[in-house]
DNA sequence: CCACGCTGTGCAAACGCTTGCGGCGGCGAC
DNA sequence: GTCGCCGCCGCAAGCGTTTGCACAGCGTGG
């Protein structure tokens, strides 16, 4: 049972609101050095702590950040989560955690249970799910700002990475090794990322010159290794000839890993993939997987940051999204492609 | 802003603390069934939601946990948190989650944080930090569970897998195949878990009247697919005519991998390999790996109904550890030993 | 020398809820 | 018919802080 305010008073002998001046950062200058010095001390003997119940009770704040992801086990939440908690807990913040499963009712449902505990802010992960949703559901809750996905409302506070740099510098990369016949497995157009990188994917390509062949893309409905498996599946099938692949991301790669080898071909030898988001493990597979390296770490961190500016001075106009640059990872799943390959 | 229990009690026609016991579910039987329909209705209409630092305050509960793991990068934690939370938060609790990054002075600072937030409760997960330190320095803070790690006193509530039961299925799937050279990479002896795997790997030998030949087993200094290639390495080249190895864990396992290949050798052909804990992902490498399924959110599901099992009664003598049970997942990293292959 | 401002401190209210206590009916038992 | 009990409800205290306001003391400028 922690001491109260009271009892640090009563020790260093003045009265509870001289005390709570002296320990609150915003208030000290109202109270003389010595004073401050004193209660200080009478409150570390004590191992004095306020008490956050009491103090959110006054002043209508909770000091707690509500995160929501979709799901934790998908690797580019940990380090994020990472990022958000490491500024969060430096500026005396907490973060409440909550899982959605992707699922749109159960998103809701831990919205109401965020409002309940009366977060001060929001930081909504969310990559799938309710992408069409008002914004306002977030932000009527508390100042929120999105991370990783886009919002509907393209105004509101968001961090993002470069996907359009990420897939640049893929296609580069494979091009520089003489790459031409660059095939593309994509995500679900319902998802953002998806079309921007595919976008992106074009684009590239066009600005090298190098044809933008619609027979090599392919869309997958879903998201996971299997897709990948069967969509590079049915590309390699299709006597595409193509000699690499950029995969959705690397679960996906993963996915692409398994088509090459059931029709016994290998990688890097004879196909190239590379993998989107350098997730973890992704230096343990084999081959070890060339894919672009997204810190999403510091995406949460800028995220948090964003949110605490916003909650410090509630009046400023909300800040500006950003968009984190990306890197390459360069592995052993990418190669010069074969002579003689069929074009 | 929402409403307040003085304003869901007026449109109710009643009294603040009337209203207060319709709502709360134990007080509920000391108000008449028509006082309790109206006051629900008001608090509906104003879609009320009581101020949990109101009522803490007085409750002197939060209806909070704590959770503090090493690292949510680890693929262990994302599914036990996932458990801790399903149970947590159907009971209207919210877990807090804190990262120590293994290291025994952040999680000391963090253990002040969750202290200062007055959680009602504690799940330790550190697996390897502090394994020495005395369990007050949790249980102080309040009622505490362990899970995954063993903590020094045997007495403190406890979910662990069952370790034993894991190796003995392991070794028998390997035995069944014709396996009798079967090598163990250890982890350091400073890991519970290592040890007691270790101990299991002699003891399910012995019971099948294999002799366990000490120059099978080698231990790592840290846990890492880098340690597990040079473990095994060390092996294979010992000429000890090893045909099956069980890695301490996946990540391990993904080093053995390594090392059979850089030989020239092909696993499961020459080589069987069986992981430990079926981490995510471990269906998605080449080849897919047999390991023995341990699960993680079961274990975060128990350990949370323990501890409110232990917050709900303070009074009752702190509940009997449990060790749950595991499976072994058989894929495609395990075959029956190849003809001729060295004794 | 007076008035005024300024600095440091105390006083008390307020935040929104829970809960012990007491009162007021109504009903059953004698 | 009276008494007692019990079910239901209101009253008010109190949880541990913060903060507007008042006030005392003191230095300073006119």
């Amino acid at each position: 049972m922690p001491a109260r305010l009271s009892e640090v008073a009563a020790l260093a002998g003045v009265h509870p609101a001289t005390a709570s001046r002296a320990l609150n950062e915003a208030t000290r200058n109202k109270v003389s050095a010595d004073t401050v010095l004193k209660v200080r001390r009478a409150a570390e003997q004590l191992n004095y702590s306020p008490n956050p119940a009491a103090r959110s009770l006054v002043t209508n704040r909770t000091s707690t950040v509500g995160v929501i992801i979709g799901d934790l086990t998908v690797p580019l939440f940990p380090p994020l989560l990472r990022g958000v908690d490491d500024v969060t807990s430096a500026a005396g913040y907490t973060a409440l955690i909550v899982n959605t499963d992707n699922d749109w009712s159960r998103e809701l449902a831990r919205i109401a249970a965020l409002q309940a505990r009366r977060v001060d802010g929001l930081i909504v992960a969310t990559a799938t799910s309710g992408d069409q949703a008002d914004p306002r559901i977030w932000s009527s809750v508390a100042p929120t700002v999105f991370v990783v996905r886009a919002p509907a409302d393209p105004l509101a506070p968001t961090v993002l990475s470069d996907d359009s740099m990420g897939v640049h510098l893929a296609v580069e990369h494979l091009v520089a090794q003489g790459h031409r016949r660059i095939a593309h497995v994509a995500g679900p157009p319902e998802i953002s990322t998806a079309t921007a990188r595919l976008r992106a994917y074009r684009e590239a390509l066009f600005e090298r010159g190098i044809e933008v062949d619609p027979a090599l893309v392919t869309t997958m409905d879903s998201i996971s290794a299997d897709a990948g498996t069967e969509a590079l599946g049915r590309l390699l099938d299709s006597g595409a000839g193509v000699t690499a692949v950029l995969a959705f991301n690397d679960i996906v790669a993963y996915g692409c890993y398994r088509a090459v080898r059931q029709r016994g071909l290998r990688c890097p030898e004879d196909i190239s993939i590379v993998g989107y988001s350098d997730m973890n493990g992704a230096d343990l597979v084999a081959p070890p997987l060339t894919t672009v390296h997204v810190d999403h770490q510091a995406m949460g961190a800028e995220a948090a940051r964003m949110l605490l500016g916003m909650l410090s001075d509630p009046g400023a106009r909300p800040p500006h999204s950003v968009r984190l640059p990306v890197s390459l990872t360069v592995r052993e799943s990418t190669a010069p492609p074969r002579q003689g390959v069929p074009r």
